[in-house]
DNA sequence: AATGAATGAGTATTCATTCAT
DNA sequence: AATGAATGAATACTCATTCAT
């Protein structure tokens, strides 16, 4: 009832162990009005910190962007690494929504040369905002606190299927979530932007990867 | 000769086509008092950004620790990112100076195994500042100015020896360096310590790569 | 007849002559639910100062125990001290309507002891509210919005019965307050519990203060 | 060595059990340039919270009062609340310094009246400062950090010689400053002007108190 | 060369209050 | 009458950097 039901990401969960927080279909924002409000934060927080880097990257220059008062924007977020929390959270939920149609394909090999052709795509999207995320989700305040679990659950599927023997498909998953963003973050770094050439490599690194362990 | 010359990267350099800082014979023990400082600030920096991660990294700070005054740390150093650049190029350094020894093996595949069993034997013994300083020289401010010309050119010839027909050695080099500084890092944040086992998934990785590209 | 009745303490009361708030016949329940809503929103601020302090003090806090919106707070509230005054007046009220008592007793110097023993009583029940509403009624902005007319004239009367041949009995009542508060709110910080002991040490200053005056 | 070690009051210190800071000649600021600096803090401080109260008692206003650069202030002082009892603690000081005076009266009796004498004399000069402060001090995050000891153990010594064969002076004494705090802040409220008048009543007070305990 | 006191722009965050619905 | 989303002025505090001594 209070408003502190709609902050995206409590006090609580921002300290102390991750504590699993309610993966659930998380209590968005009842009213139209304010689900708009949040997604325009959210899409202002992106929109600077592809433009102007971590350097512009600040609550108010985020809420005016928005068209929002700096007061809205604590509304809904607890303070800043929440806000960082809700983008990164949003991309890899964009990310998981065309990742996952990897699962619809036939052969275990068709389903992972899906997944890291949409992982290139996204990084070739919106390189710089993609490149930073990445940055932020290792900081170790923010670890923890980002949605992994779906897209970590995706990547041990398709990897199951496409190495079905593989024995530890756990530390397989997260070698090729390392491997993935190692290189598409340094194509991105380096401004490639051929994005054929960047999934052939992807391919090899990743299948080798898999065909030796 | 004067004092000028002993700063660590000026802030011309900051802006402007960084790539070779004055090649200046770089070693000169212009006064041996002040290159112990220089190393104690550094180390210093080394050791803070270890222990109090980032939030505790900041210029008062690391010459309190060093034992110096603020006022000295701007004497050496025009500013902050240029003592994280100082200390990213000592920790590369000392990474180049293990690495350089595979170029002594015999074979190419010995000398490039050589190259990630130090890399992983890097990330194992400071494993926090590792992480972060990678992280630091992924920023865009600081990326150009750090001295990656040497490793980089490591890189290209052990791989020359490992890969004698890859046909973009360059190319390999940055991904192999990327898919490296990846699931390093990503071990490290995942506290692994078994550096047997990562280093075997990371050659699985490297040779499957090069094997197909 | 309109809402505006309702609202505890007008803004223009804030500001100018204060006293004798519009005599209109105070109980009226002009509708029952509103009134409990104001009790409900009185008692709930209650019960924050007591367990957060001054520092879970806010309008909004204070509204979501009351399980009511914000809004229909500063319906019957024009801002925040008119709450904290209607709960300070609430408190004194509570305490009038136990003291009072103090006049049926026969000699002065009973009722004096019986003033005396409500105030430690008062203070033992919920320590920590009746310290921090004494400091709220301290506060410059507050003082005068109280209703302590009674409350004075209260003691005015007892102390005419209890020493009837002192000279200036209102100074008399104002010291008497004064010496109450701060020893029973003292007690309070440190933390006392022994009511009896208290009680007496109070009646030591109180009728050693009338002895001598 | 640090600047750290010239803050007034430790961050450690203001969270946690008042763990009885080094009543010692608190290390003061060597320089004579930061020590003045300190003293225009303080004093800027008392300034603004006489003559605008509460309201106008913010860091930033008292740094600008005192000719000092927002940053200097926080270079002594942690957080606004170690100002405070900074401030607290130097009323205190020059209370104790006068009050101290007590102790060379002849008669135990004489020595007492001194010292209210003395706590009417410092009401009466910054009346709303002493009253302020002593809302201050009564707020439960700033009780523990005021070095109370001195003056504690003033009116201890004063009492032992008035009240020779009092069983708990301790218990007197916390009474006695309770009664004086309470009436003479009272008097303050009331903007009595008569010191004569005050200082007679409060001698009644205590010295009844005394009698009859 | 060294010191460390001083600076102040910058930033996160709070909370009383308003008002469209 | 009630709701609660929105507001934004106010404020505590940080930290890179300068410069007088």
């Amino acid at each position: 009832m209070g408003a502190d039901d709609q902050r995206i990401l409590g006090e609580a969960s921002l300290r102390g162990h991750p504590k699993h927080k309610p993966t659930r279909p998380r209590r968005v924002p009842l009213q139209g009005r304010a689900e708009e409000t949040v997604a325009s934060i959210i899409e202002a927080a992106a929109q600077i910190l592809e433009k102007e880097g971590f350097a512009g990257f600040n609550t108010n220059a985020v809420a005016r962007r928005a068209g929002v008062s700096i007061g809205s924007l604590y509304q809904y977020f607890p303070g800043k690494d929440a806000l960082t929390v809700a983008l990164i959270n949003r991309e890899n939920k964009r990310f998981y929504d065309d990742a996952a149609i990897a699962l619809t394909r036939r052969s275990g090999r068709a389903a992972l040369e899906y997944l890291l052709a949409a992982a290139v795509r996204r990084q070739l999207q919106r390189p710089m905002l993609a490149r930073l995320l990445d940055l932020e989700e290792a900081r170790p305040t923010l670890r923890g606190e980002v949605e992994k679990d779906e897209l970590e659950g995706l990547f041990h599927e398709v990897l199951r299927r496409a190495a079905p023997k593989h024995e530890r498909l756990d530390v397989a998953a997260a070698d090729v979530i390392a491997i993935i963003r190692g290189m598409v973050d340094s194509a991105g770094e380096r401004g490639e932007t051929d994005l054929q050439s960047l999934e052939e490599r992807l391919r090899a690194a990743v299948f080798g990867y898999l065909a030796r362990t």
